[in-house]
This record gives structure tokens, C-alpha cells and sequence, in this order.
DNA sequence: CTGTATCCTTTAGGATACTG
DNA sequence: CAGTATCCTAAAGGATACAG
């Protein structure tokens, strides 16, 4: 979803998915919870580089508000704070494989630049 | 792909696949190919109701140029044009199921609202 | 540590007019 | 019919500073 309430109806559940996974960090946060179960906000902000604080908290919040990512808050201090994925969100994580299989086939057939990325499962991520 | 020759590296598969689907109609545009083979500018036109000539346009030319639509110009006046899928295009076609299917469950889930499609097989799509 | 707030740049998308 | 060209608006994303 876009920050806006709602945008508006969906064509096709194409469209539905399409509207939670797009968002230029969002794949890359699926991915990092899927492969870790667990992470912190500096955890996740260290495994995306490049990422600015603003767009990993917003992300993060429209992920919740789509009911992919789960949001504990441990009253502590220094504060701490955890993200994980749903059922929803481990759902759409494993209906997003053959699509990942097809951009990894598509980046091998046309020769295209992949960045490397600390600590990513090379299995299947790649 | 975005207009720009390459964006830059990808970090997995899912980047390197959503780059290609990411634009308002293509999602829309690849099923209409699918569902009917080979369809025409002005048809395509018609199946997307509210897309602009500039957009349908700059669309079809990005997803030729990754590869996923085939382009065919006959030499006739008045002009004639046909697109259909490459063996790339159905490919990505099959590996949007599961994608599909989830958001049609998040449709359902969520209750929410879900525009009509005028001629969309409703088997697969809605 | 986990964020918000503000300001700014870039990009996507749309309206309209025009062309071979 | 099948587009281009031009101009414009809206939305996404980023830099930086600050706060609980």
C-alpha cells in the first residue's frame, strides 16, 4: 500500500500484491526476515545499504499496516525494538519464489550487474 | 527496467523481476497478452481503461526492450501493430500466479474493493 | 537505539496537441 | 491506426537534523 489510506480498487490480484511488495527496500526487508526470522531496526538498516532511516521506518510501517511484518516493542531502554514476518508475510514471501527464480534466470540470460550483499542466503536470494 | 539504460545492480531476483512488472499497466498489459495471444495497440488501449496513449506506449517499448513482449510491425496503411508474449513474457506470466493468488486472498481477507474488468478470464485473474 | 520532522530532488504518470 | 512531443502534477525517495 501507498502511505495514502487506500488508492483504490484493484483490476487483479496481481495488482493487490504488486501494490504491498513495491517500494524500492521492501523485497530486500521480506527477504532479510525470511532469512532471519528476527531483526532489529539497526539490524535491518545495516543489512540494506544505502537505505535511509526514513524510507526503512516507513516501509516497515506500511508493511505492519499491510499485516506482512509484525512490530514488537520491548519496553526497555535503550529502546528495542523487533520486526518479523507474519503468516501473511511468510505467504507472500514464498508466492514471491518463482518470481525470484525468474529475475535470477532473466539477470544470468541477460548478463545484468548484481550487487554483492553481506550475509545473503546465496541459495535462493541470489 | 525503468527508461534509464540500467538502474543498477540488483540484489536478488525478486529485484531484478520486479524491475520489470513495476509500471502502473504492465502487470495488466501481460495478462491481457496472455489471456488473448496477440492484441493490437488500440486493443490494449480499450482493455485498460483509463491508460494514455504516452504510458501504453512508453510501457510496451520498456517491456520489449527487457525482452518479455514481441513487437510486430506490418508494413500496411493504415499501420499495424501486434503484440504477444516472448517465451521470457509467459514465463514471467506463470512465475505471477502464485503473486496473484496471494493478493486475491489479501483482497479477500481485507475486504477490499476490486474493480471490474471488462472481458477478464475471471478463472485466474480476479 | 529507534525513530520523527523538514526540506529537497528525482521519477512516474497524466493531459493535450500533433504527425506519418 | 499507432504513435511522438511537450508540459505539468503527484508521488517516491533521500539528506539532514533533532527527539524520546
Amino acid at each position: 500500500m501507498a502511505k495514502a489510506p487506500r488508492t483504490g480498487p484493484y483490476i487483479c490480484g496481481i495488482d493487490a500484491a504488486l501494490d504491498v511488495v513495491s517500494g524500492k527496500w521492501k523485497g530486500l526487508v521480506l527477504w532479510e526476515l525470511h532469512a532471519h526470522g528476527v531483526r532489529r531496526f539497526s539490524e535491518l538498516r545495516r543489512a540494506l545499504p544505502g537505505v535511509s532511516e526514513k524510507m526503512l521506518a516507513q516501509h516497515l510501517r506500511e508493511m505492519e499496516a499491510d499485516g506482512i511484518v509484525l512490530r514488537t516493542v520491548y519496553a526497555e531502554v535503550p529502546p528495542k525494538v523487533e520486526y518479523s514476518l507474519t503468516e501473511s508475510g511468510a505467504a507472500l514471501n514464498e508466492a514471491l519464489l518463482p518470481l525470484g527464480a525468474w529475475g535470477r534466470e532473466r539477470v544470468r540470460r541477460e548478463g545484468l550487474e548484481v550487487a554483492p550483499v553481506p550475509e545473503a542466503p546465496a541459495s535462493a536470494a541470489g
